[in-house]
DNA sequence: GGCACTATGTTGTCAATGGAAACATGCTGC
DNA sequence: GCAGCATGTTTCCATTGACAACATAGTGCC
């Protein structure tokens, strides 16, 4: 039946919609998202979709979520690299302003489900996860040492706030000009600065 | 015949609409902003906004434009304090973060726009200039030798980018449960120590 | 082996929306 | 006082998200 010219059933219509979903998003803003647009892509009737998202919202939602998970790799793979603290909070930090230059328009997404008010709950989580990177590499910071005391839970916020910011402030990548990645090293340099014992 | 009844014309349907704009941003992000249902609540017909904004985007570009003339009028009274580099840049970004907890989905709004490929010239303007007043305060702190020499703008970038990330990074006006206010003064202090001279 | 159950997709319909065109009204400058 | 223009209205259309009722197919149970 899987070479009949129309099964009935998609098979992976969920997945398939959410990967529709992603390209749309990357092209044009969550906003040009539509469940129809999506359905008639797919070759499948305008309602289908509503028997894997209740609503337009959760399939945004379930596309934020995708991308924590995404997220979250991303910065564990980078938080799994040894050597100094400045070395790996580098990394650390590369690996999210890779990220964010690569998926610009589904960081924005991600953020703005996680801060809406009925936000679920495996969102929130989610977030929670990938940030903990940053955590677990400023502990091993202070053990090392090579950090102030202190919560690393606000101590990092310092740095993913700058770098999180660095996006918003800038344009097309660039902040006067400056791609992003040559600011990244000053960036974390200025801020180390301030983190360092004395 | 301003007291008649239904003036056929309304007057300030320009700015009545960019009000009623505000006010439906402010409680339920720019998705619920819908034409007609401004149009409603004014009591004109539902496509009188089409005079004043080509378009729905339009109508969000220009609250964007006052967004950020706001922002730099705020951002404005804070530079033109008088103090150290230290106590400048805390007002200054005190001033920053207020304006960002008061009207967070407008400071999201101006962001966007601005970010959009085709955004208007204006709109990047009116940003440039807010952010001027950051710039004017670094170069302030230099000529006084309280700041390491270099390019204001990358400078400033790193206060700037982590007071905005901190807004994104943070749930409801708060991080793990610290309102944001406190954080402003933590990280204004771990910054200022990487900058200044030694 | 057959039959109910359930998951998945479809058809038909609705109200709301943004946008366009043609028309109405009233202000303003000559 | 009138011609032209700015502003608002009416009417219409295609698109959209959502809903209900129905169709199809795969699954488990006897």
């Amino acid at each position: 039946m899987k070479e009949s010219p129309r099964p009935y059933h998609h098979g992976h219509l969920r997945e398939a919609l959410l990967k529709a979903a992603e390209k749309a998003l990357e092209s044009g803003g969550a906003q040009t998202i539509s469940l129809r647009e999506l359905s008639r892509e797919l070759g499948v009737s305008h309602t289908s979709p509503r028997r894997h998202f209740a609503d337009k919202q959760a399939l945004l939602d379930a596309l934020a979520l995708r991308g924590f998970e995404r997220f979250e790799i991303a910065l564990g793979r980078a938080a799994a690299a040894s050597g100094d603290f400045k070395s790996r909070l580098t990394k650390l930090t590369r690996a999210y302003v890779n990220f964010a230059l690569k998926h610009p328009a589904l960081l924005s997404l991600m953020f703005e489900a996680k801060h809406r008010v009925d936000a679920p709950r495996e969102l929130l989580e989610a977030s929670e996860k990938a940030f903990a990177h940053a955590h677990s590499t400023y502990a091993a910071g202070q053990a090392a040492g090579e950090v102030i005391p202190g919560d690393p839970w606000r101590l990092s916020l310092v740095v993913f706030a700058a770098m999180q910011g660095l996006m918003v402030l800038s344009t097309n990548g660039k902040f006067k000009g400056i791609p992003l990645d040559h600011l990244v090293g000053e960036i974390i340099e200025r801020i180390i600065l301030g983190l360092r014992p004395r």
